[in-house]
DNA sequence: TGTACATCAGTGAACGCGCGTTCACTGATGTAC
DNA sequence: TGTACATCAGTGAACGCGCGTTCACTGATGTAC
């Protein structure tokens, strides 16, 4: 027995996924990763590698082990960021009792976006801001981005499973094309439903997301006192837009 | 007479304003600020001073007698940008003739913002963007920033005055202090419209911004392949949502 | 179990570049008498 | 009308700084026999 030391069996020695060195490169990545979050509250997308090596004690050169360039950094941390909301909002969904309270889980899921945005405001500016100049997301962040809209997706879909969801009262849809596309969406993300209520949903959720974007972009500065409560009506009067129908 | 040259008159020798060297001056400041455009469009707000001198064919301190810092050009981009919406937006309601078609004119409106908006994405990310880091934006730019916001106010009203907008449908509004503060920002628009109303027309502006910053920004891409006829949906759905009347 | 070798994280110097801003200056244009 | 002086746009050098990325290297840790 060689003292003290951890023995690692056997799967953890073969698996490099679970090796010591890789344990640390792994905790390693978290840190850069966190280290450059820091950075991109003060500098914006001009993240400097420099100045998070500097930060981590290192030297620069040493980054190009755990990154290939600042383009990946950048790119591991908006795969970050899509994946916490992703999380956040289906924790939301998930952990909300009354399955049949269809405004109610609207709204846990709206706030779930919103309180993590104005937690981390940089990251949310990182994903839905202004695109980065010379940066172009590559595919696979397309899959985490759109986690929060699947959950409402099946808010949507329980609605109409239960019969509870009206079809009418909005704008007719035209020209026949843009009929085509919301179906089209719609049958993406499994929601089942028609073609009204599929329209009105994303124009929620895009009401949804220029709220955010107008509260932590400082459009509502000496606006709202209080913009959670402003936030919270305008979910609440989405909700009777898009039809769902409250708690029984 | 000396030649050809053109005499300028008192009035304009006098008053440095227009003599010859303050209209070069301020040619000048015109052709740097474009010049600055185009640059926004490859850098983002990581513009560059000396860039912007280079393509002028200038050295780059001589654009310190126009600006007195990066910030101070920003600040006129900035300016400009919002001068532009506003005027575009107020042309648009000027120049609709069914001055009672209230549907009409908030359809105008939308779609002037989102004209203009689609037209110069890089000036639309200056000022509804993320917001540039380091850089704090002067209190001259409230006013021209709240101007197409006015223009929406007085549709509004005019609809009111007709007694043609509708007051009940949506969520109730609480807190107390939330109805205070929609009533309050209403006055200062001076809309004069109940507080139903002018919360429900600041939840559609909110969309309004909310759609073209998703189209603009990329979230659009790969959903709607005709984003101009789904904003068009979503502005006559709002109308409905703000209960405006349609044409008589 | 011990030893030789391979892997790999981190170093430090360098390349080639860019930036905002200051300052003393030149020379053209405008102003006052 | 002509001349002396003031104003001001633009120059060019410099200061002090930062950046991303490459590369040969050292030395510690892991692996194979």
């Amino acid at each position: 027995m060689r003292e003290n030391n951890v023995v690692p069996d056997e799967a953890a020695r073969k698996n490099p996924a679970t090796s010591i060195r890789a344990r640390v490169r792994a905790e390693m990545t978290e840190e850069i990763k966190s280290v450059a979050l820091r950075h991109l509250a003060t500098d914006g997308t001009a993240l400097s590698l420099r100045a998070v090596a500097r930060d981590m004690g290192m030297v620069s050169s040493a980054l190009y082990r755990y990154f290939a360039n600042r383009d990946e950094l950048l790119t591991a941390l908006i795969l970050d960021a899509y994946n916490a909301m992703g999380e956040v909002t289906e924790n939301a969904d998930a952990t909300f009792a009354d399955r049949e309270d269809f405004v109610g889980r609207w709204m846990a899921l709206g706030h779930a976006v919103r309180d993590w945005a104005v937690a981390q405001p940089h990251e949310y500016a990182l994903i839905y801001g202004s695109p980065i100049p010379g940066y172009q997301a590559p595919e696979t962040t397309i899959d985490p981005a759109t986690r929060p809209l699947l959950v409402l997706a099946r808010i949507l879909a329980d609605a109409h499973a239960t019969g509870a969801l009206s079809d009418s009262g909005a704008a007719a849809i035209t020209p026949a094309a843009l009929t085509t596309e919301i179906e089209r969406i719609s049958e993406l993300l499994g929601a089942g439903i028609g073609v009204q209520p599929a329209a009105r949903a994303l124009a929620a959720w895009t009401e949804l997301y220029g709220a955010i974007s107008f509260e932590l972009f400082g459009r509502l500065n000496n606006v709202f006192a209080d913009p959670a409560s402003w936030f919270d009506w305008q979910l609440r009067s989405m909700a009777g837009f898009i039809g769902l129908p409250a708690a029984r």
